[in-house]
Parts: structure tokens; C-alpha cells; sequence
DNA sequence: GCGTAAGCGAGACGGTACGTCTGGTCTTCCT
DNA sequence: AGGAAGACCAGACGTACCGTCTCGCTTACGC
């Protein structure tokens, strides 16, 4: 049996994928759509800030989309779970607060914002925005809200589909047009369409 | 005694602009973005399809933005005037119908789709936007609300802006997801968040 | 008692050629050959220097080569004539002499070089350049020298078209090449070509 | 003390310059000159015959007219190389026929003469021209000139440089208007000016 | 002495080519 | 085999001129 010591420390080599470059392409293409705006996010740029071979960045992503899949899944991930444990009206409520506080000051915020927009333009893009980020977050949300309703908590005039869209919209809304959408703005859409039992 | 009044006729020696060119332009870019998507939206394309030269373009446009936001303007004051004059309850209604109806069928709602989208990437078309079409027709549209407010037709539980994103935000959501808003969903979110007396 | 300024004014056109925009053009064309080289001579810069419409000049030269063609034409009958009147030894000579000055001083003799230039490039240029200058000169020089070839001052070995070569091509060689022909070259080719009896 | 000097081991990674595609440029440059004149000698034009990318032709060469200089050297060392194992004088004269006949009949021929004719229209190619081709050529022929000279095998009454500008001017003038140089002509004009003892 | 026709400055028009830039693929070398 | 480097084809970018074409004006000629 070879050496089975499966160190991190020659991050520069051997027959697998490296991860220390995918790491940086990820950060790479986070950071210049942050700091230069989606017009600099070439394929060319990110290849560069990361310091990795473009060829590395088209062997391991189909598109630059596929990138900011991969950062958008992982941040949201992290910082705008779906309340999944026995959700509550609040906790509901914290969900919509934190969507459009995640709009508004997350940099990831600026990845989902930014892949609306190159779904509106490219159709192969909306699918796999679709496939890998909005379909299964909604399936979460659907969940979320089907178990407050059942538990009683809410009772939204809307079908699921239409009273989360009625929810998030306006944030979104709000975020593409460079507004915020403050607190108790969130509260009172949430108090009217999901009339709430209690809170 | 001949025509005294002195229009504003200054002859303006010289060649003046070519109305058809003009026209070929806004109808080519309509055209391209309806068919071939933003993607082909070049304007070496929308040249070739106009037949006009590419500086017959540069010397009007600065940006083919403002050509879309020409054929905007002009397409939705035709097909989706605000109500101006005495508006009803039903009156806005239909309007927040028409938009949905405008966003999924008519050819001029994929330039709105695609303004939003390219307002993400560049903040000069942001800001263009906002100054030529989001900012007066909302001008109009808080006018329109302010009238049915002040009629006692409607109570919202929100300040106009905030009821406006929350009226059309989640047309435009799911439009920009791919999908209709039906009348009926459209009518209940207006009932939800305005509140008629009588409709 | 009115303004009696009477400025330079052009007359402001009337139905006959203006020939203050006439000249203007002229010198424009060779102002800018002089100053800024053969590719800024462009007939849009032409138009721009001498302040006159592009028009204008389209409605009286066929082209930019025509314009140059003219003003050579007007300079070196002025500036270079081929002697005509009981030509001796030294008059042919002092011609050669005055080529070489012409070629190297005067500003019409970048002119001259500009147009056998152009005339590599373009066959219809090669064609009124021989038409309208080359052809009509070597026709008085040919006749220069078959009068001091008749008055036995000279003794060539070649026909007279060659042994005009052979005495122009010279010094229109260094001229293209950048370098200068002093008298004492001219005179040696003079003498060695020519075999003049008396000088 | 070990060998501080940098080595020369450059690791020269990275992809190779295509042979195929400069020969492509080359040739194409040259049809293109030949077949429809200077006038249709753009990159444009090149890149679309050679089958080659724009960018590729601006990678290798700063202007078109590196190109022709290219093709000129190539082609004028292997059909028209200037004498330098033991010239005699009759080597100096079939050089001067071999000239006259590359101008008339050689496709380069057209080259050498578009690149005395842009010379004249840009500096900078004069520069390049002089560089690359006039000067190093001169420098073979003064050679030439001065071994056949030392063998007393002709007795010119110029200096080298005027010498030769004297029996390549008058060439290149004829061909530059259009008129070939048959072999009797340049043969008395080696004789004239040269004053061969034995030929 | 008045209409008409030409010349004028101005500049918009459809085009071609410019030289630059990026996208996405392919190739070569190094580790 | 993975990765860095970078050459390659393709084609859009925005600019400069090309030569043609109105425009609205100003004159001079000829009826």
C-alpha cells in the first residue's frame, strides 16, 4: 500500500483536480463582480486575477455562469439557509427580512441579482439557473410555507407558487431597481398576504 | 392675410435626419432582440439588418441602450398607457393586467425584460433607465394611485412606492422566471394589497 | 454712416465657379502634403482646411490626384520650365541642376514624388499622370534635346528617351531614397552621358 | 564561484508561432498585389485569403508593410542575389540586366516598387525600408562595385553610391513609369558609366 | 426685374477598412 | 494527467474617410 498520508501540501500538481485553483477562480469571479461589475467578468479577467490558465477555468466550467452558480449555491447556502426545522410565522418572516438584507449588502446578493440578468439574456443560462439554484430553493420555500400553513400559523390567499413570488418579488423588485427593502416594509407584506395568526 | 403664426421654423440648412433610417434602426434592434435574443443585439447585426450604416447609428445613439429605450418608450406609451385621466379602482386593475399581459406577449415587454437584465451589468444604463423610463413612468403611476387613494377607492397598507413594487414586483418576478401572471392571481394581489371598497 | 468694414469676404457664391474656393483647395491639398504628409491628404481634410464644402471639390476634381495634378502643373511651369528658346549645353545642364533643387527644395517637388508614387498604386493615376504631366514635359524635353543635338553641342550614345532616363532617373532615385543630388553629380552624369563638345 | 549567470534555459512554455499561417500571410499578400493591385492590399483582405485571423497578422507584424518587406527579402535574395564570389564586370552587368528584368517580369518586382511608392507616402516605412532592404542591398553592391573596381576591371568616374545610383535610377525610373529596360540599354549604360576594360 | 439655374457650406447617408478586444478552442511544455 | 502559457480563428467594437445625396442659401444670367 503507497503512501496513504493524503497531505494538502503540493497544491501545484499530480493527475487530480487541483483544488486550490478552483478555489481561486471561485474567488476570482466573486471579487471582480464586486469590486468592477459584471462587464469585467470576462473569462479572461477571472483567469488572470486567479492566476490559473484559461484552459483550467473552460475544462472545469462549461460557462462563466456555471461559476457563479457554484459561488451563488455555496454562499446562499451559508448565509440565507431556508428555514427548514419546524419554521414558524417568524421564522418566515426572518427568511423574507434576511432575502432582502442578502440583496442589499451580501456580495453574493450581486451574483444572484446578476444571474436574473444574463437569464433574461440567455436562455441556456435561465435553464441552469433554474435547474441548480431557483427551482430547488423554491422547492425549500414551498416546504417551508406548506408547514406553517398546516401548522395554522398563516393563511395566504395566494397559492404557494404565487404567494412566495407575491413575497420575493417586490424585494427583488426593489433590489433591481436600486432600492432597499427596510423591515417593516418586509413585516407589512408579509402581515398582508399571509395573514398571520399570530406573530 | 397670410399664416402669421410664426412656428418654430428654422429651416436648419443642411441635410436633415432620415426619418426612415431612424425607424429601421428601432424596428431592426425590436426585431433581433424578439427573435435572436440579446445576445445577437449587436450593433453590427442591427446595422446589417436595417440596412444603414454603423455610423448612421453612432451619430444618434450613444449606446444601443438608448435605442432600446427608444423603441421602449414609444412601444409602451402605445401599448400600455398609464391611466390619466380619472382613474377607478378597476381602472388600475386592468392596468396591472395589461402589464402582465404586456410582459408576456408583447414583443416590447422582452425590451423591458432585457433593460432590467442590462441594468445589472452596466450602472450607466442604470442610470439611463431610470431617468428616461422607470423614473416618469412611476412619476405617472403614483399619480394614478394618489388619485384612487384620494377618491377613497382603494387603502393600501403601504406608501404608494411601496405598494407599486408590491403590486407589479411580483408580475415582473415571475416574468423574469418565465412565467404568466393570470388575471385572476393579478386581481387577487390587488384586492390583497389595496384594499378596494368596490370594484 | 454704417459699418464700412468691407471685410475680405468671400462673395458667398453666385451660379459661376468660385475661384477663391478654387484656390483654397489647392492650397489646402499641398499645405497638407507639405505639413503632414501624403496620408493626411484625404478629401475630407482638404475640405476642412480650406473651408469648403466636400461637394466642391467632388464637382470639380475627379479626384484628389487631379488636385495634385494641377497644382504640380502650376509649379513647375513656374518653378522648373523646360527650356525652349535655342537651348544650349549648359542650358540642359542648368535644367538638370534645377530638377535635382526641385526634387530636394521645393515643397511642389513633394508633389512630384507623391504622384509617381501613387501612380504604383493606382493604374487610372499612373494613366493622367503621364496624360497630363509626364507625357507633355518629356515632350519639350525631348525636344531641348534634339535641338542641341542638332546644334552638335551634345553627343548622347543612347536614343534620346533613354539617355533623358538615364539622366532623370538618377536624381529621381536619390530623391526617393531621401538623399540629395549636389551639381557637381548632375554635372558628371551631364558630361559622361551627354559628351557635351563644349560646356 | 558557482555560474551566476542567468542560464539561458527558457522555459519557453506555451504554444509555438504557426509556420502555416505566416506562409499563408505571405503568400496571400503577395497574390493580393499582384492580382488586384496596392489598392486591395488591406489586412482585411489578406487575413480573409490567407484564411487567418485579423489578430493573428497584427500579432507578427506591425503594418503590411513588414509583410511585403517580408516577402521582398525572401524572394529578391533567391531571384536577384547580388554578386559577391569574385565578381567581374561582366558579373556587374548581367546583375543590372537581372534587375531590369525583376522589376518588369517578377511579381516581387511589384513589391519592390509598391514599397518605393508607400515610402514616399510614410516615413516610418521609408525608415523600415531603408533598414531592411535599401541599406543592407547598397552595402552588397558598393561591395561588388569596389571588388571589381580594386580588380581594375572598370574605372567609373563617380563615387561608388552615385555610381550605382546612376545605373539603378535610371531602371527603376523606367519601370516606375511603366517602360522596360531592354539588355542593350543597360548594357550602354554599364558602359558609359562604368568604362569597362574588358566586358 | 424676376424666375431659374448653378454654385456654395453643411452634413447625413451606405459603405469599407482600420486596429483593438474578448470568446472559446487547441497545442505545447512543465511538473 | 493537470495546469500555465499563449497562439489560433472568429467577429464585434467604435472611428475615419470614401463618394453620393439632399438641404436651404446666394448670386448671376436671360427672358
Amino acid at each position: 500500500m503507497p503512501d496513504t498520508r493524503s497531505q494538502p501540501r503540493r497544491p501545484r500538481s499530480g493527475s487530480r483536480r487541483d483544488e486550490a485553483a478552483r478555489l481561486a477562480v471561485l474567488h476570482a469571479a466573486d471579487d471582480l463582480l464586486d469590486e468592477r461589475g459584471f462587464g469585467a467578468l470576462t473569462v479572461e479577467a477571472i483567469a488572470r486575477r486567479a492566476g490559473v490558465a484559461k484552459q483550467t477555468i473552460y475544462r472545469w466550467w462549461p460557462s462563466k455562469v456555471e461559476i457563479l452558480l457554484d459561488t451563488l449555491i455555496a454562499d446562499s447556502e451559508k448565509s440565507l439557509p431556508v428555514p427548514a426545522e419546524r419554521p414558524t410565522a417568524e421564522t418566515v418572516r426572518d427568511y423574507l427580512r434576511g432575502y432582502a438584507r442578502f440583496l442589499a449588502d451580501d456580495p453574493a446578493g450581486k451574483v444572484l441579482l446578476a444571474l436574473f440578468a444574463e437569464a433574461q439574456h440567455h436562455p441556456a443560462t435561465a435553464e441552469r439557473f433554474h435547474e441548480r439554484y431557483l427551482g430547488p430553493r423554491r422547492e425549500q420555500e414551498r416546504a417551508m410555507l406548506a408547514h406553517v400553513i398546516d401548522a395554522g400559523a398563516v393563511a395566504p390567499s395566494l397559492d404557494a407558487d404565487a404567494a412566495l413570488d407575491a413575497l420575493l418579488g417586490p424585494i427583488l423588485y426593489r433590489a433591481l431597481t436600486g432600492t432597499n427593502t427596510p423591515d417593516d416594509t418586509v413585516d407589512t407584506l408579509f402581515e398582508t398576504l399571509l395573514r398571520p395568526r399570530t406573530t
